[in-house]
DNA sequence: AAAGGATTAGGGCATTTGCCTTATTGGGAT
DNA sequence: ATCCCAATAAGGCAAATGCCCTAATCCTTT
């Protein structure tokens, strides 16, 4: 079973090293080369390729918009992106864009093909470059673990009952409606979140909530 | 230069095929075996290697406390994780306990010994299945796009004023507070906030706001 | 046994908020 | 030119909130 792969370049040269590489394997069977993202979207369309190879930077329309737009027609298609660049927001935009892997163009020919290989089994092919800029970006984005009793007595602890009234209120329900759900009177309720107020030095609901959340320390 | 490896795993037959496959190559030492997450805090101690391959099931001490552990005491060594399993959490929590790679353990010989090397040079090699892993973790917890005016006129779009109050109401202002910061009457702030509850089909701050947080319309 | 914290409950009061109404101004679209 | 909507501003009222107070019961730790 051939794979029938798409490239989309601007820059000549490096789409005649590419063509040169893929030419090398039998079970490769280039199908198109795209110059910018518009072209891509039309040939794509026409050659249904199995993978498309994806340059970021291109005129006319450029390949993480391109990536969204195969996304959304041909979930079935794997995308590999190319740069020579590594910037995290680029990384983050393709990714969120739906591309399967994101490769440096300077990788060289044998990881390019196992990439492609890697993809279509619905694998994740990714320069460990790049890997290590989308793992940052997990680890920011990660919930902070939420300050509780067991360490080392910080006024900053809340009890679990508190936290119980805390993920309630985050949920928009008021002093009596929060009682109502924990059976409890809405003055306990009250006493709670005034608690809650002095150990998070905040003043509000709406500072206590965006607190919460801001830290990942539940999900609503 | 040598790289110097320690190697954490429970299973002999695994150790058996690691080693015989490190033996291999004359720029790799493989400095220490350990068998569980103790021994290997222990040894590392000791040796101080470069890289360490680290087994995520374990007795006694399981791989991602272990990995943790070093982060915090040696952060200059590299970890790369080792497992047979690709359950979603465990990879999520191990990128969390700061390891630099992930590796199944039916890797072939070749890659194994690449990961050892782009670990070093600050790269996060992983094997692609684990990789669409991580790149799902980012998906989920990535930001939604904030619906604006511009999107086929949902009656769910905030101009940019309103936007602009919805934020200072979330760090915690109340109305005068975001009318002084804004250059407007209290009242004004008022009634952008209705709006703001009208179109986000919400009645009080703290819904706006979790909603707002919870969906990453803005960060704080 | 004593101390301290968690959980429960209540009173009181000033301020804030949610929701209703009205009204003027300016800019962009038809 | 006309219309719509964003942005501005204001008054009023009931409800909710923030913050002060006291106090009983139950647990855990000392």
């Amino acid at each position: 079973m051939k794979l029938a792969i798409g490239l989309v370049e601007d820059n000549a040269r490096l789409v005649d090293s590419i063509t040169a590489v893929l030419g090398c394997f039998d079970h490769l069977d280039l199908k198109f080369v795209a110059r910018n993202g518009e072209e891509a979207l039309v040939k794509t369309e026409v050659y249904r390729p199995d993978v498309v190879l994806m340059d970021i930077e291109m005129p006319v329309m450029d390949g993480v918009t391109a990536t969204r737009e195969l996304r959304e027609r041909y979930p079935e298609i794997k995308v590999i992106m190319l740069t020579v660049f590594d910037q995290e927001d680029r990384i983050f935009e393709a990714i969120l864009a739906g591309a399967n892997g994101y490769l440096l163009k300077d990788e060289r020919p044998q990881k390019l093909v196992e990439a492609l290989e890697e993809a279509v089994e619905g694998g994740a092919p990714m320069s460990p470059v790049i890997a290590a800029k989308a793992l940052k970006l997990l680890r920011v984005n990660a919930p902070q673990p939420a300050p509780t009793a067991s360490k080392a007595d910080n006024p900053y602890a809340l009890t679990r009952r508190e936290w119980e009234i805390l993920e309630w209120t985050a949920k928009g329900f008021n002093y009596h409606q929060v009682g109502t759900q924990l059976f409890i009177s809405p003055k306990t309720v009250r006493k709670h979140i005034e608690n809650i107020y002095r150990k998070l030095e905040v003043h509000s609901k709406v500072e206590a909530v965006a607190l919460a959340l801001k830290n990942r320390w539940f999900d609503l």
